[in-house]
DNA sequence: TTAAATTGTGGAACGCGTTCCACGTCAAGA
DNA sequence: TCTTGACGTGGAACGCGTTCCACAATTTAA
């Protein structure tokens, strides 16, 4: 049962009935009933597939994930998704797990009309490779592309990472361990860490006191773990997610040490019940941006401030 | 630039060349070669609409969700992405505020076939709707569907609620709050927690000590906050989430009152932290089986246990 | 009253792969 | 030698809406 049978039934043509189901102007009264009438006897719905095809867009939008539990990609999304569904589009999710195959692939769905656009969350590939794709449809991503000319929306991490670090200083910590999700080499966001930490104390990190394969809770007690087996004692953790300091908390808790300073990102849960300093990074905002550039085909860069919140840790 | 073109091009059909594009058999070696050639050199990419059209199928599950930020929701569709992505289906989100037209239109996506099927991770609409759309994709979702013959995976809450009570009773409090996400005459879940009461207690539960609109930390805070100001003053918190009992606490750390005895749900960070009890429901297992039973399209009913984990909160 | 604009409707092509069926060729088995 | 059967390939229909174009019938403006 499809639009011509239903034209065929009711005696019009498949034009005249594609009007009457998008409720076009062009359409008699009479007709109008009568193709409706037909359409309800029959209990006749469009095919959305066919429709997608023939209008060549589909109304989803893919958003990449290299993970999905994690509360940057969780508020990323969320994000994305309230200012998708009163725009008619949807999100489909695409895993990845920064394997730079997958992600190809998904460029790939992108070209060959599977979304109208594609929202990468986070990338392993080189940005460079997103700009071959531009030209068949959107590309946003949620890291701040330098020079490259593609659509980002994203944290912009600098003065809320400086001003932590500052206060680090004014507080006369020596010993700083910092725990980050990836490595140097590949994260934007390592970078950043990096150079504010330079701004404000004209050294590097500590490599000793570094470890950038912490994502979660467990991680950051494990790292904690770590360093007090090796003996290293942190004045203070700068973190990237407030559930990894609980982590490190819950470490020196176990084993009856004494708390160290601790510093979180994310704003998540954790930290508020914790009373741990945090970072906020508005990811809520960066998703909503992100789908914006997404259906308008904007190439532009849109940087969201995030904001240091501190919080009186000795308090808890 | 389509199959056609590619056709004409390498002077084959397009049935030899989509025999190329998705490697089967009976395709001689050298037209292989030649049709690749063509393919290779003018970069053609077979159009995904057209292919899902014409095949019948897309390899998209919509998933109905009522809010994307909760835990329940993003447990749940973590185990159906990590049971999709190896299958080579993807996950569309569907958000839905529990709200009736929502819901419908949804299913009335399935019947257009945008989805191969459709997972309701939580619905407004009664069961019986669904029966009518069975015929058009496989739905399933995540509650006890009773006697309804629908597909179904979800957490059988029974004796963990039981088991959570006794542990109540057995320790003599007398005032217990319960803190639910919604009413009894929506949802089955408030009504297991009744039932369970009542099968340990042999009463109703206290209707001064309920409340049934609760879903966050702020709003487990707000509750806490209004049971004080009435000055019911509960020795114990059954809720509906670790997030929820973590609010509860923070009221009564806020305002320097003793804190009460608090059951979590979910198995939540904030409750790992807190070190109080919860109930875990194994959402991340529930989802893989609802997208198994989806995929397979077989009506039937997988329950997975839930379990009370009890934790001394004293320890703290 | 005539020209121009608006309304109503159908035909057919388009978007683009997939697949059934038919037909020819050639080699292996009877 | 004759029959099967596997192999290779093309034609055309199918899946299903949408839309451009053409044409007739009215209505409106001039």
């Amino acid at each position: 049962m499809d639009i011509h049978d239903i034209a065929k039934i009711s005696g019009y043509s498949s034009s005249t009935v594609s009007r009457v189901i998008n409720n076009r102007n062009y359409v008699s009264e009479k007709a109008r009933q009568d193709i409706q009438r037909v359409i309800k006897e029959f209990d006749y719905v469009p095919n959305e597939v066919a429709r997608d095809l023939s209008k060549g867009k589909t109304h989803n939008i893919g958003v990449v994930l290299p993970h999905t539990s994690h509360p940057y990609y969780t508020q990323l999304v969320e994000g994305i998704m309230s200012a998708a569904f009163p725009a008619g589009y949807r999100i489909v999710m695409l895993p990845s797990k920064f394997d730079a195959d997958i992600e190809m692939n998904y460029l790939n769905r992108l070209r060959r009309k599977a979304y109208d656009a594609i929202i990468f969350t986070s990338h392993g590939i080189p940005i460079k490779e997103f700009l071959k794709y531009q030209q068949y449809g959107s590309i946003v991503i949620c890291h701040n592309p330098g020079d490259y000319n593609i659509a980002a929306a994203y944290a912009e991490r600098e003065e809320s990472y400086k001003a932590a670090f500052q206060w680090i200083q004014a507080q006369k910590y020596q010993k700083i361990a910092i725990l980050l999700s990836r490595p140097y080499e590949v994260s934007s966001t390592a970078q950043k860490t990096f150079q504010a930490y330079r701004q404000i104390f004209n050294s590097n990190p500590d490599k000793r006191l570094l470890n950038t394969k912490i994502t979660t809770f467990e991680d950051g007690y494990n790292a904690a773990s770590q360093f007090h087996k090796e003996n290293y004692k942190p004045d203070i953790y700068f973190t990237n997610g407030d559930d990894i300091a609980a982590g490190v908390r819950q470490f020196h808790l176990d084993n009856n040490l004494p708390i160290p300073k601790l510093i979180g990102q994310e704003n998540q849960l954790s930290g508020k019940i914790l009373n741990i300093p945090t970072i906020n990074h508005n990811f809520h905002k960066v998703g909503k941006l992100a789908f914006e550039l997404a259906i308008n085909n904007e190439i532009k860069q849109l940087p969201v401030e995030s904001e240091f919140i501190f919080r009186n840790q000795e308090k808890l």
